[in-house]
DNA sequence: CTACAGCATTGGAGCGCTCCAACCAATAGA
DNA sequence: TCTATTGGTTGGAGCGCTCCAATGCTGTAG
């Protein structure tokens, strides 16, 4: 159970600590011959460096935290996969924690992060208060995805909610409709941008913008949907909050009787390996996520290097992706 | 940038740097006076402890380390949840860090975890070759979660994947199904207890297991099941190796014009969250996923605490979670 | 032959903490 | 009164590493 140290390396190798140091560095002021037998003995034994105590030697770290919110939302696999790719290649490592969407739970894997004196810290959608990230951006680099926030000194990174639905909007009124609903994502993080987005393009097109409130789960979709059936003012499209509130909507609205995309069309937002499935087949908005990852990370390792400190507001530009459940209105059946 | 040490702290209160040290760590043997002096002045400076300088100067970790195959599969994210609750109540933390299911960037992501130095590692389905894991086995205690393996000194959790689709056989003739296929997951980690499940139900029927290879997908599906129509011989129930390929099984089989679960019964197997949408409401097998991560965190916790050296295996039992894709044959329409 | 680079190598201090033996009252027991 | 005992407190060593100033060693120029 017990690891061999830099002194054992050295020991075998018939050489200083300080050398094996310089050698695992991968220093260029180290003769051939010593390197080899540093290594050699370092293989033999079974060594590997203790990162913690280089990083407490070094008051370095070449650690970056990130912070997942929500680890079941596989919208964040795909940002901690482009924070991952950048990290890596400048030689940077991740550890991940998660808060579950609990406050209370959210600042204790922020503590146990920081804990861990990382380089830098994402926080991906926190719902933590905006005083503990400020508190926290005072010590480290802090970049936050999916949360827009105006606290000094951190970077974010955000699409751009507002645009994409204006995109859903475009696509509809140019296929014919007039009539349009969007199902609201109420309290959650991204839903004010894109209610905006909605009513400022349906206002651009001369049309009603008629937002219903609604959730981000597909239950809060069927009942969105069925309120409005028994109002009887179904419209001829939909453009849910999210994926999960569209499937909820589709699934309400066949019930109802009403065919998709034939009598109502169904637009969903986030383009979830859910809209892919061929059994969903939704036209939904696209967020770059990795694009956004790789963002983040990169705003994140410009602090560290010391390259930047004015903050830098990112926000990407979606883009629609048209599947099958929107058409033209009372279109081909 | 720079943060308060002990010593800052210790000075402020006008104490030595161990008696600091006591007060951190919740000794009782401190008077209450200095504790309050102690933590006002820490609280004053903002001091926080450094997680790594006491796991080195301890030589022991509160730190788990969990390595994630896949961020992408919500699977993944329950199992987390449980773990992080066991080890939450026990004092630990967890860091996770991801393969990505590539054998190369799993191996990096195992030396990350391991240069922290963990008091233990999990690993969710890893696709490591074995001597990598016996090797850390020597060093550090290990608990493997669905990836059943004989390596020795490793604890295993994995679900009975035999039973479960055991349960989804009887489900199906004791609704007088007779024909029924498994769509096989091929390589997946889990797909030989399954398929062995079916063969073995099947026979216990005394009826002819049909297997047809497939994969993990819900595109592999829909291609299963384009075979068994071109092949005239489509069977009045299928079970498939998990949630996605049932998904596409299911759109396959409406777009050649069968009915489900009129026509054709289909059960899933995971229960994620795809198949509890109404718009898909799948009959599916339970794995208890939150459980396996409390079993798993506490195996790892008990060697930890040096209170068990045999290595256990367990094998939690599935449920099956009915809905609304399986139904008599021919049943009502 | 000495002086002086230039290079590879080394010992030692120190990162922020824990742990231990030693210490210092204050109290209890004889 | 003197010695044990107890509870609270402290300095120092050391965890595995990095970093720096200093060292020894060549080889070249003066």
């Amino acid at each position: 159970m017990v690891r061999p140290t830099m002194e054992d390396v050295a020991k075998r190798a018939g050489v200083s600590r300080a050398l094996v140091s310089l050698v695992m560095r991968g220093s260029p002021k180290v003769s051939e011959q010593r390197r080899g037998a540093v290594l050699r003995a370092a293989e033999e034994l079974g060594y590997s460096p203790h990162a913690m105590a280089r990083s407490l030697a070094s008051r370095t770290s070449t650690v970056l935290g990130v912070m997942v919110s929500d680890l079941h939302n596989a919208f964040f696999a795909e940002v901690v996969d482009g924070l991952d790719a950048v990290a890596r290649e400048q030689g940077f490592e991740l550890i991940i924690n998660t808060g579950g969407r609990s406050p209370a739970r959210e600042r204790r894997a922020l503590d146990s992060l920081l804990s861990f004196r990382p380089a830098g810290l994402a926080l991906l959608s926190p719902v933590v208060p905006t005083a503990a990230i400020s508190n926290a951006a005072d010590h480290l680099p802090i970049v936050l995805v999916a949360r827009s926030s105006r606290v000094s000194g951190v970077d974010t990174v955000n699409d751009d909610g507002e645009q994409g639905v204006g995109l859903a909007v475009d696509h509809l009124v140019s296929l014919g409709h007039r009539d349009v609903v969007h199902l609201d994502g109420g309290e959650g993080s991204q839903s004010g941008p894109r209610r905006r987005g909605f009513v400022n393009a349906m206002a651009k097109h001369g049309l009603e913008p008629r937002v219903v409130a609604s959730e981000y789960t597909d239950a809060a979709g069927a009942r969105a949907v069925q309120e409005l059936h028994r109002g009887g003012r179904m419209p001829t499209a939909v453009i849910s909050c999210n994926d999960f509130n569209a499937v909820g909507a589709i699934s309400a609205l066949e019930e109802a009787g009403y065919r998709v995309p034939e009598d109502v069309s169904v637009v969903g937002y986030d383009n979830t390996s859910l809209a892919a499935l061929r059994h969903v087949s939704l036209t939904t908005v696209d967020q770059p996520r990795n694009e956004i990852g790789r963002l983040a990370a990169e705003a994140l390792l410009q602090r560290v290097r010391g390259e930047r400190t004015e903050p830098v507001r990112h926000l990407l530009h979606p883009s629609l992706v048209v599947r099958n459940t929107t058409a033209a209105p009372g279109g081909p059946s």
